[in-house]
DNA sequence: AATGAAAACGTTATGATATAACATTACGTT
DNA sequence: AACGTAATGTTATATCATAACGTTTTCATT
């Protein structure tokens, strides 16, 4: 419902990550995309920095890529936080009351007010962990 | 009571992230180090990841910065949390069982075995909001 | 339909962050 | 002294991200 809005490159950036199981480097998504003519990094970073203000797609800080909300369409201002799997790369996207109640919590006892954060819990999901055994 | 096992390197670049009030980014150290007598970005990042390991320097990964460790020693993998003020760049590093409890449930929940968190809070510090009026 | 402002786009160049690979040096152990 | 290991120094390059500029598209207003 909300892709109407959405530009030829945004739309084309979003099918790539949507299309994808695994979050993928910025990099990555224009090189799939330069059959369709994107032949410059801008061209994604301007995109993807609306989907992200959009809600539509969101950045893994700690391993400078991308993917697709899972969510329909996170509400662009909540907290979300994402259990990523350092084996297959899978990726939940997790939206919890009780979690950014607290981190608001946490923050206001240090004297701050928060406006964004970077939620990113990394391990190995079950079937990870079970086809490695304790490497 | 762990500066025993430094080597040159690693003494001189927590020296000056201690001496920082700030997160610095890993260039911004290989300047400060210049004279003494480093001149390349692996001699600092071999430093940086060796004090990652021991838990006397954190990683911010939301500002590709570096910081001192300000609990003495964090224990290397316990879950540390960390509050940005994006006005005067002073972080608080926060250490909270009750939180470490919470994403580990959320990360089981979702079939995770976390091993390290990336727990980051942006906002504007009480100074900053009052000096900075509504921008 | 003409037009003008704003948004999106394409392109080049460059800045910023991080690591691979390999030669050399320091140093404790035998 | 000879050896092995860890640390270091150095060059080059990979990876991630944005500045700056000119052109094209979009679209509300006339």
């Amino acid at each position: 419902m909300a892709d109407l809005k959405l530009t030829k490159n945004q739309t084309l950036v979003l099918s790539v990550l949507e299309e994808s199981s695994i979050p993928l480097s910025a990099y990555t998504i224009l090189e799939r995309l330069g059959e369709h003519g994107l032949r410059a990094p801008p061209q994604v970073y301007r995109a993807l920095d609306k989907l992200l203000d959009l809600g539509l797609a969101h950045k893994l800080a700690s391993m400078n890529s991308f993917l697709a909300c899972q969510h329909t369409q996170c509400g662009s201002h909540q907290v979300t936080s994402f259990a990523i799997c350092d084996g297959c790369e899978q990726v939940s996207e997790i939206i919890n009351t009780e979690l950014e109640r607290q981190l608001n919590s946490l923050a206001k006892d240090v004297g701050l007010q928060p406006t964004r954060s970077t939620i990113e819990i990394h391990g190995l999901c079950d079937q990870c962990s079970s086809s490695n055994p304790t490497t």
